[in-house]
DNA sequence: AAAATAGTAAACAAGT
DNA sequence: CACTTGTTTACTATTT
């Protein structure tokens, strides 16, 4: 109650600044993707991500092992590094000394990633040339493929590390029985800091190579709008394992340095590194059906290898929504070049995928949060004092703008679960596809994406239930859009007030406290709407929602450039195809990615029915063309009498108080009360 | 720059 | 009288 009262007049304030601001600033360094003047292609910028990467990684390593040797005398990591003679991958052992002086949080704090919006900016306002949007799409396919490919590979390279750990843990313990709780709580800490750095540098280094070979980010050395440096490192494995063994044997070979590698770049001296070898210049551009995805380090030249096609595996398109079948790549390629040509349906398949891309970011937001949290805990501040006050590029304004020391309060993020594959978790990759980070946006954030993107919420609040019933994260969502999803998932697509009070405390977190703010904006929107239809009943009233009234508003909201809402408006026909597309996205894409931590649950049905719904809805309202395309869901017949409310004429007219209602739930009995509105029977606590 | 949309706060009334 | 439920108005912020 007090807090809600402080809370709120702190938010108005802070949001004006804070909102504002941020939201500006991010949009500073967007990059018009017009100008290219050099380009760094994916191998440079790998190259540049790794030498950033081991200097921070190494320091910090560097850092707990000089804890250890003071603690104890015992070089026992030579021995580790006898044990393990992995990949080691090249001679670039030297410059490292330097690497002591690195600012690390300039390295990992400030990714300068393409925050959503202005993905969303570049893909709605900025008008891209067929080639371009063929190119787009096909590298977001890619994306996902090399993400999954990448988790497996670095999965294992962390259960190595765990393995080394462990010995070495098994050592020191030999060596030194009576600190050994000491060290392994060094370890552990080690092991788990290292897992999150390769997390955030993979998920941020994916992202950038689809950006850049998008041909939407173009890196200029020289520019300072765009802070080279921050771009990202990319750990690789080999790499890794490497790094671990310098690390551990670091203080021995203290002299070797020299900064013979190229560049000798200590630490982040970026600003004239651009590697001048450009092998793989503009091998994105023009591709247009043809092989594209170069793998990390991989093939870097275009040989067509066929059976590579990132759109094209075990024989079936992948293609959002195509799953087409092919003997031959020949055939696919034809398929491709057919089905998938640019045209509107392709576009605003873009847009979901766009939309994936979205998530992914989000998550790497998330993660880079927890890492910050982490050194900070581990005092990793001899890096560099800036981490925190850097939140101008962080991704995505939402984020940091809201200070960082609390990022790993003891809030929630169910952890770990469901993740079945390794033994050591790789960091909870697993659910929420939310960040942790938009977390602390308490304030009013106005546009809750699902309004703005035309985002259905259903299948975010469904992927995401778990996190908002346990996060005190405020849902992205419009107090307009959780009423009607709570009144929609009620079997009679009626509730009360309380019964609506009830929902929203059940399923978020959020709105376990400052009860009576959102109280009143429940009450406020559903007086404000016509979308909602009070109807009266026996025992008092129940809320319903006019689905006509709800769709109908939101159309006007189909936000970006006249151009893109023309498409969409245009791609009518396709929307069970989008839709199919937006399942396919989530299924293929965020599901193995996410390791279907929340998706399991029955909510797959009415999700996929809100994604047709709204859809549909907010593409063409009005037209009711039969969704089927959607595999194997069936749209489940609850919108057929909502047609009886569109006139003017008072519907309680007649006290038939049940007579818009009931007609939907053919059921007379009617009277089983919900289960949920009683399982919490105090609605605010606190 | 104006309009539309949202969120918050609050006053008020009617009912319980 | 206190509380809940609804309605309404006002203000601010954000987006288009």
């Amino acid at each position: 109650m007090q807090e809600s009262g402080t809370e709120a007049t702190s938010n108005g304030p802070a949001s004006q600044n804070g909102g504002t601001s941020v939201e500006s600033v991010s949009r500073e360094g967007q990059p018009k993707s017009d100008a290219p003047t050099v380009e760094v292609t994916a191998a440079d910028l790998l190259h540049l991500q790794q030498h950033q990467a081991l200097q921070v990684a190494r320091q910090i390593l560097l850092q707990q092992q000089q804890q250890q040797q003071q603690q104890q005398q015992q070089p026992q990591s030579q021995q580790l590094q006898s044990q393990q003679n992995i990949g080691r991958k090249s001679p670039k052992t030297s410059d490292k000394q330097q690497g002591l002086q690195v600012p690390v949080s300039v390295a990992m704090m400030t990714p300068q990633v393409i925050t959503p919006q202005q993905m969303q900016q570049i893909l709605q306002q900025q008008v891209l040339s067929p080639q371009q949007l063929q190119v787009l799409l096909q590298q977001q396919q890619a994306l996902m493929l090399q993400q999954q490919q990448l988790q497996e590979f670095y999965k294992k390279q962390q259960e190595q590390l765990h393995l080394q750990l462990l010995q070495q843990q098994q050592q020191q313990q030999q060596h030194a029985g009576s600190k050994q709780s000491k060290e392994q709580q060094v370890s552990a800490q080690q092991l788990a800091f290292q897992q999150q750095l390769l997390q955030v540098q993979q998920v941020q280094q994916q992202h950038l190579l689809n950006l850049q070979r998008q041909g939407l980010l173009t890196i200029q050395p020289g520019q300072p709008g765009l802070p080279m440096h921050s771009l990202t490192q990319a750990m690789i494995p080999a790499e890794l394992q490497q790094l671990w063994k310098e690390v551990t044997n670091a203080h021995v070979k203290e002299e070797h340095n020299n900064s013979s590698s190229n560049n000798g770049h200590r630490g982040l001296d970026l600003s004239s590194p651009a590697p001048p070898k450009n092998p793989l210049l503009n091998q994105h551009a023009s591709t247009n059906g043809q092989y594209m995805s170069h793998k990390r380090d991989g093939p870097t030249l275009e040989e067509p290898s066929p059976h590579c096609h990132p759109l094209y595996g075990h024989g079936v398109c992948k293609w959002p929504g195509c799953e087409a079948v092919f003997d031959d790549f020949q055939s696919f390629l034809k398929h491709l070049n057919n089905e998938h040509a640019l045209d509107d349906r392709s576009t605003a398949q873009c847009r979901v995928q766009m939309q994936v891309v979205q998530q992914l970011e989000l998550q790497l937001a998330k993660d880079k949060e927890r890492l910050q949290a982490m050194m900070t805990h581990l005092h990793v501040k001899s890096t560099e004092p800036k981490a925190t006050p850097q939140p101008l590029n962080l991704v995505s304004n939402v984020t940091l703008s809201k200070s960082a020391p609390e990022a790993s309060p003891p809030l929630s993020l169910p952890q770990t679960p469901t993740t079945p594959t390794a033994p050591l978790t790789p960091l909870s990759q697993t659910h929420s596809v939310i960040t942790a980070n938009s977390l602390h946006n308490v304030g009013p954030m106005r546009r809750r994406y699902s309004e703005k993107y035309n985002m259905p919420i259903s299948p975010d609040i469904s992927q995401n239930k778990e996190f908002y019933m346990n996060a005190d994260v405020r849902p992205p969502f419009t107090y307009a859009s959780l009423i009607r999803q709570a009144i929609l998932e009620s079997p009679e697509k009626q509730l009360t007030l309380n019964e609506i009070y009830n929902w929203f405390t059940r399923m978020f977190a959020y709105f376990r406290r400052n009860a009576a703010t959102w109280k009143n904006a429940v009450r406020h929107n559903l007086s404000l709407h016509k979308c909602f239809v009070r109807v009266e009943n026996v025992k008092g009233a129940v809320w319903t929602v006019d689905e006509i009234e709800f769709q109908k508003r939101r159309p006007q909201k189909i936000s970006g450039s006249p151009a893109l809402v023309k498409n969409i408006q245009t791609s009518l026909g396709y929307g069970p195809a989008l839709s199919a597309a937006f399942q396919a996205s989530m299924a293929e894409n965020s599901i193995p990615l996410y390791t279907t931590a929340s998706i399991g649950s029955p909510t797959l049905n009415s999700l996929a029915n809100a994604i047709r719904e709204e859809m549909n809805g907010a593409m063409d309202h009005g037209n009711s063309n039969g969704s089927d395309s959607s595999p194997g869901r069936s749209p489940l017949p609850a919108m057929h009498h909502i047609s009886v409310k569109e006139e003017p004429l008072d519907p309680e007219d007649h006290e038939g108080p049940l007579s818009l209602v009931t007609t939907a739930n053919h059921s007379p009995d009617f009277d089983h009360h919900r289960d949920y509105d009683d399982d919490q029977g105090h609605d605010d606590m606190l």
